[in-house]
RNA sequence: GCCCCUUUAGCUCAGCUGGUAGAGCAGCGGACUCUUAAUCCGUAGGUCGAGUGUUCGAAUCACUCAGGGGGCACCA
């Protein structure tokens, strides 16, 4: 028997035997882990393998937790008996429930909770399908409200299974009690191991839909599919630690159903983004990632280097000028779903790579793609959320805030809104010296070469924000912060440009595309004089594009939209880091870096100490 | 880059003005044949983020550094 006393002895046995556990791995190794690795080693030694992968399941959570509402004999508790076999069971001929002919089926997933009582075991498993369990399991009350059963528990994601000792003594005492063992006596099924059980599905005596194992001539009832030798958080209070939860979003995602439906919803926001221009005939691309000259957008780049070329090269900041260029080519709608790297301070809302959706629409102007977005956005909403309105942030008195998504959308110009939310006349507006004034009078920060269009900005940005909570449309912006944008016909001064704001955080940004290359090539040449006067994010002169409108570029329009910020909006997280699955993070203390020549730090693995399966 | 908060067992957290560490869960041993945060009995588990200092004595006080969170600045 294993016991306590020899404890030490026993660890240095597993170390003998176990390379994982060699000192100077750079993972950590503590009591539980020892123990589990024992386990694992005792599987290897009983002849079956630990991470095995011949069981295929038959069905997930969601799909049995339908059959157990597909039928009105399947709402109460039952017994089952399988489909064709004769009724010999004991359980069966022993019980007073109804009996239920029922399919013998294989399932699989991650055990996380175990309990043992007595000659039974219940084992709560997690699989693919459990995002949609409590969907499920709300529906099945629906059904079971109509004949009048009371409803149960519906946020249970896992799906059961029940074991009893009579069915399979010895898998169970093996997995679940303390048995003579060579390198390990104690039960060997942990919570944290993939598991994957055959038997019947029935429901028990408190109406829980499970799986009741049974053995067959192929196989045992029960089997450990992955051993997990490093141990789960605490099944109520899960794992809350929110660095953890970021650097180990396979924790993060086993134990927390909520973070698992964040991302379904952003997988559904894709989904819904392609489809809505794909109907539209717009054809999906994807242009480079790393640039040789920087433009698109006002932003800092990353900067690598191409060894066998000798050549230094930007990660991309925008894709917009090869986009441009594709609809020259004759591509009049294009899109690209992609990511973007700017080299500027991380908060809630900027991660250093975030993925942008442009698309671009050749005999439209900024106005059609207004109507195109709201639109967009309503669907979206309506597809993910079931809703056009969403609940995100919070109002002034802690209440949720409560966002209406459904078009049409506000339209706002920067003047009028300098005329209302800074209290400027309409002559101040154009007077560098009246707006750098009441900038101070707010507080908001100028830069000393800041131009009076970037000052109409910047302060309509700091005082309108609070005014953008519901979905808002701004336009009409000075032309000197938009080098890629078209001029007003009317009015040059400005560029037919929109910016949407929603919840008070930018979401979209577009234009009526400038097609004009000489125009264009005087842009380019401004920004260049604004950089030499000390602006960091300005473009490059992209020869190779103002050529590219020499051929004549048809009018269009395009819009960039965020995603990671939508989605942000649409599953009411509000920080970006909770919608990006691995959003950037300094490196890990104590552990190596990046550039570290890890492969020195791992002990080579002696060989013959487990079978190989290969 | 600056300011504030934070880091204690595998996980979630206590630990008061300085006296060398606690609980629950998980683990291990035992009881229990329909549980669902199962229950009951017993038991083991710690370089208190790292370092330096003050002190007879530091998880606790001071300083430095690192990670994380929030805010400012920059940006989408």
């Amino acid at each position: 028997m294993f016991v306590a006393a020899e404890f030490g002895m026993a660890m240095a046995h597993v170390f003998d035997i176990d390379p994982l556990a060699i000192a100077g791995s750079p993972l950590e190794r503590n009591a539980l882990m020892i123990q589990r690795l024992s386990k694992r080693q005792a599987l290897w030694d009983a002849g079956q393998s630990p991470y095995a992968n011949d069981f295929s399941p038959t069905h997930t959570a969601v799909q049995a937790l339908r059959w157990f509402a597909s039928d009105p004999l399947h709402l109460q508790s039952f017994v089952a008996t399988e489909l064709g076999a004769a009724v010999d069971d004991r359980s069966v001929q022993s019980s007073d429930h109804p009996r239920v002919q029922a399919p013998r089926v294989h399932m699989a997933g991650r055990a996380l909770a175990i309990n043992v009582k007595g000659k039974v075991a219940f084992v709560r498993v997690l699989d693919r399908s459990a995002a949609e369990v409590p969907a499920v399991r709300a529906h099945e009350n629906v059904l079971r409200e109509q004949i009048g059963l009371p409803p149960r528990d519906a946020q249970t994601p896992t799906f059961q299974f029940y074991f009893s000792r009579d069915d399979d003594p010895a898998t169970f005492d093996r997995l679940f009690k303390t048995t003579d063992g060579a390198s390990w006596d104690g039960p060997l099924c942990d919570v944290g191991d993939i598991i994957g059980g055959q038997g019947l599905w029935f429901r028990t005596r408190t109406g829980e839909q499970s799986l009741w194992l049974k053995p067959s001539p192929a196989g045992p009832a029960l089997r450990i599919l992955t051993k997990s030798v490093r141990p789960l958080p605490d099944k109520f209070h899960g794992l809350a630690d929110k660095e953890t939860r970021l650097r180990q979003r396979y924790v993060d995602l086993t134990m927390n159903q909520d973070v698992r439906e964040i991302f379904r919803k952003r997988s559904q926001v894709l989904r819904g983004v392609r489809q809505f221009l794909d109907d539209r005939d717009y054809v999906e691309v994807e242009t480079p990632m790393m640039h040789t000259s920087l433009g698109g957008a006002a932003a800092r780049p990353f900067r690598t280097h191409h060894n066998a070329l000798d050549m230094p090269l930007y990660l991309r900041i925008a894709p917009e000028l090869h986009l441009k260029r594709l609809v020259v080519g004759g591509i009049e709608r294009v899109y690209e779903i992609n990511r973007n790297f700017r080299n500027e301070g991380l908060s809630q809302r900027h991660n250093p790579e975030f993925t942008m959706l442009e698309f671009y629409r050749a005999y439209a102007t900024f106005r059609d793609l207004m109507d195109e977005v709201e639109t967009l956005i309503s669907q979206l909403a309506l597809q993910v959320c079931g809703a056009t309105q969403v609940t995100w942030g919070s109002n002034a008195d802690g209440s949720p805030r409560v966002i209406e998504l459904a078009a049409p959308y506000a339209r706002v110009r920067i003047r009028d809104g300098l005329r209302q939310w800074a209290q400027l006349d309409e002559a101040a507006l154009d007077d560098e010296t009246s707006l750098r004034k009441r900038a101070l009078e707010l507080g908001v920060k100028l830069d000393a070469h800041a131009t009076l269009g970037k000052i109409q900005v910047e302060l309509f940005e700091a005082v309108a924000e609070p005014h953008l909570v519901a979905p808002t449309f701004v336009w009409e912006y000075p032309a000197e912060t938009s080098p890629l944008a078209r001029s007003n016909d009317a009015n040059p001064a400005v560029v037919d440009r929109f910016e949407l704001f929603i919840g008070g955080i930018e979401i979209s940004n577009a234009f009526s595309e400038l097609n004009d290359p000489v125009d264009q090539y005087q842009r380019f040449a401004q920004q260049l004089d604004q950089r030499a006067k000390g602006d960091e994010e300005t473009m490059d002169l992209d020869i190779d594009y103002v050529r590219a409108l020499e051929y004549g570029m048809p009018p269009a329009a395009g819009c960039g939209i965020g995603i990671d910020r939508l989605v942000m909006l649409l599953s009411g997280a509000e920080s970006i880091r909770e919608v990006i699955l691995f959003p950037h993070l300094r490196p890990e203390t104590g552990t190596a870096g990046p550039m570290a020549d890890t492969a020195a730090a791992i002990p080579p693995v002696a060989a013959g100490n487990s079978p190989d399966p290969h």
